[in-house]
This record gives structure tokens, C-alpha cells and sequence, in this order.
DNA sequence: GTCTATATGCAGATAGAC
DNA sequence: GTCTATCTGCATATAGAC
């Protein structure tokens, strides 16, 4: 039980630091500091740094993949499916406000492994996209193509949380409690805003 | 002359370097390689790591501000402002297209210098600010604040620069000469988009 | 200005006692 | 399982010859 609870600790410290500073920037030190251990035992459970860092990462990422999964399979509207989707990102970015930076930093270092990971978990957009075809060519939403849609709307959601630093200071200046409000604001005026951009009413 | 044209040498490979990898992954090494010198002839020119770093990435951020305070402060309507931002931004972007990571890199790791950097520049938002408040007010365009507009529009023009390796892989199999024509779309795709949301005929 | 060689320090990883 | 002490390697940085 002390075993499974120390290794639990240092999950959690691992997260705190990776998402701070990032694989690079990261050190086994700081990580075994923050879960009050020293760094040979972190050793101990984790091999490498890298084995540490890739069950971090995955464990978090699978957290928000079928919950998107789930919306892309159902039945609901088109329009109801677009919302599901900004919601479910949105609230899942509230709770891990560092992670789009995080994700960032390692679809540049290694592509290829995230990518397989997600095809491992099913993640896969083809449905979603031929659905928004038929949408269009049915006339009801102003013709855009999938990757188009997905690129605004992802953006749209993760760029206040990617770049806060700079724009609490710039913005608001620097206060943090507005810039929270301004957040918890941004699932709805995305929303509307895609919405009105497809040409049907909120 | 043979001094100016290893210095100029360096600063290049160093931005190579530096976008690739980033402050902490980049190497010493790697950028004297990359100059075709040796370290020791980096640390002549370049006393530490963080100078180099320094003086490269303002260098090239210092390249795209002017741009915009000029677009800010110019006489044109408002409208053809938002469309000139994103032009403004969408060229600068093919032309740097590892900036926007480098940039959120920094944004993360020293906020404060980089907000400071842009006000010495003239970087002031405040202008916008009040120019947007007047539109709504006239019922020009649909109410949004300017945070709210802004975030959207950097977003959407930023997104598919920093998810490339992963939406290429996702949305285009891969195929490097699709997804650049899908970046050349994005200028019109986005400001069409965003005048629509804003409830104007592009 | 440019090089080779070297110092210095630090981070990841291991050995071995308890 | 957990610790202290240590090894190994690498990256930044410097010394000093040319």
C-alpha cells in the first residue's frame, strides 16, 4: 500500500512538473522534490525519464479521447455535436488549464507516436467528416471543409489557455480573476461565433 | 567582414536550431554545427546560451510588430483592419512557420520580459480596444469584446502551424503538399469566417 | 577570429546498505 | 521500498595556442 501510494505521488508530482517546464525543461530532481522522495527511487519505479513522461502524457491525454469519441459516434444533430464537442474540450481545458501547451510541445517532438496513440484508442475523424459533407451538400450550413471547421474551432477554444501569460497582462491587465471570468465565457461566445459563422442560429 | 558574416552565420543557425528544438532542447553544439564552426567560437560571439537565445528570438519577433501597430494605428475601416491583421499574420507565418511554438514556448517561460518587450515596441492594444466598442455600439457588428475576437482570430490563424505534424498525419494522410495548400487557404477561409460570426457580407 | 583542448557543473542513472 | 553515495556522460563555458 506505501508502494502503490508512492508511485501514485510521483504520477502526480511527474504531471505538475512535466506540464510546467515540459520534457526538456523538466528535472528528476524537481519531480522527486515535489513528491517528497529523492531521486533514486524515482528510479526505482521509473526506469527512464522518458518511461516516466510517456505514462504521464498518455494517461492524461486518454482522459479526454473517449469522451470525444463517444460524441463523434452518437446520434445527436450535427449542430448538437459541434456544441458537445467545444463543451467537452472546454470543460475538460478548465481542469488542466497547461495541458494544450503540453500537447503542443510533444506533437512537435514526436509526432508519430501521438499520432499512433490516438489511432490506438480509436480516435478517428472520418465520420465526422463525412458527416459535415453531407451537411453542406445538403444546404444546411455554409459550405467548409472539415479540416477548416476543426482548425477554427480548436484554436478558438485552446488559444486563451496557450497564450494567458500574455494576454492577462495584455488584456486585463494582468488580473487574474477577470482573465477566469473571461474563460469560463469562452464555451459559449465560441459557440455562438462558429454557429453564426456556419450561418444558422444560435 | 569575414567577423560580421560568422556572427550573421550564427544568429542564422541558431534560429534553425532554436525553433526546431526549442530553448531547452537546443545544443550548443548542434548550432556550431549548424554555423559550420566550433563552441568555442559560438561562446566568442555569444557569451551564453541565453543571450544567443535572446537576441534571436526578439530579432524575429521584432520583424512582425511594426506591421501591426501600423494597421492598428492606420485610417482604414475597421473591417478592412481585421482582414489586414490576418493578412498580416497568415504571410508572416508561412514565411516563420515554427514562430508561433517558439513564441508560446517564451510566452511560458519568461511572460514578463516578453510583455515588457512588446510595450517597448509600441505594441498597445488599447486602440482596438476602443475601436471595436465603437462598432458594436453602432450596431455595426454583432457584440463581442475585443479579447474575445482576438483570441479567436490568432487562434485560427495560429492552429494549423502549431498542430501540423499531428493534423497533417490526421486530416491530409500525411501529404505534405495537400496540407500547404490547405495553410494557403486559411487566410480567406478565416477572414470570411470571421466576418460572417460578425454578422458582415464578405 | 578561429581553433584544440580542457575545466566545470549538472542531470540521468546505478550500486549497495538498511 | 527507501535511502546515501557515487558513477557516467554530456552541455555550457573557458584557457590558451595560432
Amino acid at each position: 500500500m506505501g508502494s502503490d501510494s508512492t508511485k501514485e505521488k510521483i504520477i502526480q508530482a511527474a504531471q505538475q512538473v512535466f506540464i510546467r517546464k515540459g520534457m526538456d525543461g523538466a528535472r528528476m530532481q524537481e519531480i522527486a522534490d515535489e513528491a517528497g522522495i529523492n531521486k533514486a527511487l524515482l528510479h526505482y519505479y521509473f526506469h527512464t525519464k522518458e518511461q516516466l513522461f510517456n505514462e504521464v502524457f498518455y494517461g492524461i491525454l486518454s482522459q479526454l479521447i473517449p469522451g470525444l469519441i463517444a460524441i463523434f459516434k452518437g446520434e445527436a444533430l450535427f449542430l448538437v455535436k459541434i456544441e458537445a464537442i467545444i463543451t467537452q474540450y472546454d470543460t475538460y481545458l478548465s481542469e488542466h488549464p497547461f495541458l494544450p501547451q503540453f500537447v503542443i510541445r510533444e506533437i512537435n517532438r514526436d509526432p508519430e507516436q501521438l499520432s499512433r496513440f490516438m489511432s490506438d484508442q480509436g480516435l478517428d475523424f472520418s465520420v465526422v467528416e463525412a458527416l459535415i459533407e453531407k451537411e453542406v451538400a445538403m444546404g444546411n450550413i455554409r459550405p467548409i471543409s472539415f479540416p477548416h471547421l476543426f482548425a477554427n474551432m480548436i484554436g478558438m477554444i485552446v488559444m486563451p489557455y496557450i497564450g494567458r501569460p500574455l494576454f492577462q497582462r495584455k488584456l486585463f491587465r494582468n488580473d487574474p480573476v477577470k482573465y477566469d471570468q473571461f474563460l469560463k465565457e469562452r464555451k459559449a461566445v465560441v459557440n455562438s461565433f462558429v454557429k453564426q459563422a456556419m450561418g444558422v442560429e444560435s
